[in-house]
DNA sequence: ACGGGCATGTAACTGGTTACATGATTCA
DNA sequence: TGAATCATGTAACCAGTTACATGCCCGT
């Protein structure tokens, strides 16, 4: 629960208002994740049902803060690991897996248009944003960088694994 | 959405019933993707009301099929590629980014944790399951290694940007 | 007789997401 | 004055997911 999550984390550093959640969480992430305001209120409402947040009004201006079970849950989250099992379920995977059960023929071609879209992201990426552009920014371009190559080696298996077992 | 396009592609090769696809959908993910009955009878219920299926009932045994509308999405499926805008929201790439945010020893300490448990993913799927397990079961395992490999990787991005940037 | 797998469903909830309404303040 | 930004909120929808109920049929 990414966004959530990403409330709490931003209240541990202190007490915030609703709309200052939304500027400082896109700050947070380079600006590449937009945040529809009305999500971080709906998310806070639930929070605070589910008693990790509360809020305290002032001049209209709400004002929100962990609870000790906020605090909590937090460092929880901090302290969680991504589970493999049951795997996450990823589109791109289901996607070959079903190809594969719908026949070779279809399975190449599939793995094909994957692969070429892939490269043309990694291209995008590489010319853009190398120089400056923020700390975040930076490495959420990396990130995505990194996971598809990560993606491209595993269609080249997926290949490499259809044309032996043929 | 895995499982409804999931649905969808099992449901390309011919009318089934929901059990059915219960059992062939977890057979095409090698397993390793349960699926709670359940959940096949309220996504084909949507599907129906979306129009992309239709039902006929016969000995109490209710089969479904896709439409023609049916067809056409799951065409726009299979050539469907990943958009990297905005780029996903993942868990791991907005921790770092926030505990980098939370301060410079906060952050050192998330990524060596995820750093830890990434890499005792990669031993216990390296030293599991290389024999044998079938096609989609390897290359499920495949995937997730593919993935915590670039994980790790950018995790060691973060800190050399973390230690140079400071 | 009974347990287990086959088979169909439903009610309820979760978090993510959007579209929309409202008003205050700021500044050109 | 009027547009932009700050600020708060709500109603509605979506897909994923689970717990639960029901009944049939088959092999022991």
């Amino acid at each position: 629960m990414p966004v959530r999550d990403g409330l709490l984390a931003l209240l541990d550093e202190g007490p915030k208002y609703g709309y200052q959640l939304k500027t400082e969480f896109e700050h947070a992430t380079g600006g590449v994740w937009t945040l529809n305001v009305g999500q971080i209120y709906t998310t806070l409402d639930r929070l605070q049902r589910d008693g990790l947040v509360d809020a305290t009004e002032a001049d209209g201006q709400r004002s929100y803060q962990l609870t000790s079970d906020g605090r909590d849950a937090l460092g929880a989250w901090w302290q969680a690991t991504p589970v493999d099992e049951p795997p996450p379920r990823d589109e791109l995977l289901l996607k070959v897996l079903l190809a594969l059960g719908a026949g070779n023929d279809h399975a190449r071609e599939v793995i094909s248009r994957q692969r070429t879209a892939l490269y043309e992201l990694l291209q995008r990426h590489r010319r853009a944003q190398k120089p400056a552009a923020g700390q975040a920014s930076r490495l959420v371009a990396e990130a995505l960088l990194s996971r598809a190559e990560a993606d491209l080696r595993w269609l080249d298996t997926c290949e490499r694994s259809l044309n032996e077992g043929a």
